[in-house]
DNA sequence: TAAAAATACTCCATAGGTATTTTAT
DNA sequence: ATAAAATACCTATGGAGTATTTTTA
């Protein structure tokens, strides 16, 4: 099994738009995308994350869990992604050397 | 952008064996790979996480914060995985509403 | 010069779109 | 009957392998 960020962000928007429509506009793809994203990921692990109705979804006790999980992990993501593009912006190539060493003594 | 869990693997186990090449052996995938996916992550974010050496590879500072969060990202993704999997499981099909609610009070 | 990493090229798996069907109220 | 989600089918993007070149100590 892969759970993919990609399905992280689907549950995510799913759960706060409260239906796969709503989701799917709001990220630009089609309902099916996350249809079948949502899908994959609950065959995954074996659970339902969401119940399904005629006015959209509304998440299953299963999925109040993963939601909160999901967004610890891309806030973290994106933590780190920013975290680090600050640190490192500018290390690369041939100065390597000179400039880590005043990272270090700079930001660490 | 998009940074990818397949991503974060590959430099975790890049960091964990100090080099490209016994990382992508444990990994069971090509050098080549490895290098690629950790360049475009590093272009992605916009910072060098490995210095390269002819004997392998070395964290760069931002390349070491950079595998904390790689490290929480994943260990709480796979927590995330086991957790709804053993609460979630059988609650899929016909028999869902039954099933939910001695999921709720049994285990939240 | 010897080891590892980066690149060029190609192939294929799969994420996503379109169109249609199924489900739930 | 109507709104939303699921499925079937097809296409295109990009991840990965092979072969080769470049880099580092």
């Amino acid at each position: 099994m892969a759970i993919d960020l990609r399905q992280l962000r689907y549950v995510i928007a799913a759960a706060e738009h409260g239906s796969f429509r709503q989701a799917a506009a709001s990220l630009g793809v089609e309902v099916s995308a996350i249809s079948r994203g949502i899908r994959d990921l609950e065959d995954g692990i074996g659970a339902s994350l969401f119940s399904r109705h005629s006015g959209g979804v509304r998440l299953t006790p299963a999925g109040e869990l993963f939601l909160t999980r999901a967004r610890n992990v891309v806030t973290e993501l994106e933590t780190a992604e920013r975290d680090v593009g600050v640190i490192g912006r500018g290390e690369r190539g041939r100065v390597r050397i000179g400039i880590y060493s005043s990272l270090t003594s700079g930001f660490l």
